[in-house]
DNA sequence: TCTTGAGGGATTGTTCAACAACTCCCTAGG
DNA sequence: CCTAGGGAGTTGTTGAACAATCCCTCAAGA
């Protein structure tokens, strides 16, 4: 029914799903849908129903499944046989297992770092500062986002591919059950600062102590998101 | 071509793919590949062609492709844009990587152990003993597939289900480099007596001890696997 | 002889349409 | 109030078609 009407700006998408390749199709549409997941813009629990995805990105099923099958991969959607993909409902447990191995892996990367110089440190500096940057402009949104590639390129600092895609994951994991448990966005803010010290340690080479520290920050962390996700629950009841 | 002759023994493959639902087609089929590349019947580099196999499995082309799609993501296959899929050739940068991830997490998980009972470690028994018996009759792969199965329950115990789905895609990895570099399976021969010590000593609740015992266990086994991967390039040049 | 570039065959990427299989909800009957 | 069954709607799978890309071959030119 909708073919002359909407013609003009469906182009426009198509043409954004459909162009700047060096990457498959289904890879574009599942970068557009996990900003969507990832961005809290698709509640907990919502199917993705694929007659109306395919009917709004104009690409064929069969790509809109591979690109399901990415984000399922990733942790973004959870894929129910016969019935569909959902944006998975994280609940504590879910996010005490996400700390669980990210500090597992965090930490284990940061006492094992040697041969630290301010090459190697200078994307983590650029995060740092980006951090600092949001947060005097109030964007607790952009704060969040350099502190994710904070953490993202501080384990990129063990050289290891397989350590890099298992955080990616996780810290995809992480935003979603950011956003699904509502938490204040100013939670961020002491990060910043702890951010900032943890590379002063790096930049002095205490590793070790670096560590520790990371330890405690992620602890703190996750005590203060499972708070607000109790606060959250115990308001909606 | 192919088609009143081979219609019997397809006629099997295709039930046995199509059947003992509870899963998708595209599960089972990449069950199936899996089995095949984990037990290196195909060679690393080898071109998984998509229209022989959707001859040989009677299943359509979609499916197949997101069976593969399964199987990258697991790391068992390697993706090539416009070139298809194909047995990826690991080398030894890749087993470092693979051993340095799994010491952290296997090691990780044991220091962190604690409230084990019988109970709790009676997968574990079960695996070792597995493994004992495999190595009394000299049948070194069912050695190895227990040794793995050791290591999948010895993850277990920490209760985290992300911790073991990063550890089952690291074994996968790691089996399909052991038949990569055409490893002698008697180098199974030590670890199984190995795993019971690491046994012994979590059923004494000495869980420190088992981890400092398990780092140096693994640190052998990635030096054993270089050195036979040196060897073999040794002898091929 | 070596390099370069233009076919051409083969394979993958993507789409489409149809049907089978399954889930969920609603209703009739107990 | 509970259960069985049927229908609507959604996903699972198939097969065919065409476009895009890669790779090999072969011929022309330096």
């Amino acid at each position: 029914m909708p073919e002359p009407t909407d013609a003009a700006w469906l182009r426009t998408v198509a043409h954004e799903v459909r162009s700047f390749d060096r990457s498959s199709t289904a890879e574009r549409v599942a970068e557009l849908l996990r900003a969507r997941v990832i961005e809290g813009d698709l509640p907990p629990g919502t199917r993705l129903s694929e007659e109306q995805l395919v009917e709004v990105l104009h690409v064929s099923r069969n790509t809109l499944r591979e690109a399901f099958r990415l984000l399922t991969h990733e942790g973004l959607l959870v894929h129910r046989l016969h019935r569909g993909v959902f944006v998975p409902e994280l609940d504590e447990d879910d996010l005490v297992d996400l700390y669980r191995l990210r500090r597992t892996i965090e930490c284990d990367v940061v006492r094992r770092l040697e041969g630290l110089d301010a090459v190697r440190l200078r994307p983590l500096h650029d995060a740092v500062a980006a951090g600092e940057d949001a947060a005097r402009r109030g964007d607790w949104g952009a704060a969040g986002t350099a502190n994710m590639r904070f953490h993202q390129q501080l384990v990129a600092l063990a050289g290891s591919r397989r350590i890099d895609e298992t955080t990616a994951r996780l810290l995809a994991e992480l935003r979603l059950a950011f956003s699904a448990f509502a938490v204040p966005q100013r939670l961020h803010e002491p990060y910043v600062t702890r951010n900032r010290a943890l590379l002063d340690l790096l930049v002095a080479g205490e590793v070790e102590q670096a560590a520790k520290e990371l330890d405690v920050y992620l602890h703190d962390s996750e005590a203060e998101l499972r708070a607000a996700h109790r606060d959250r629950l115990g308001k909606s009841s």
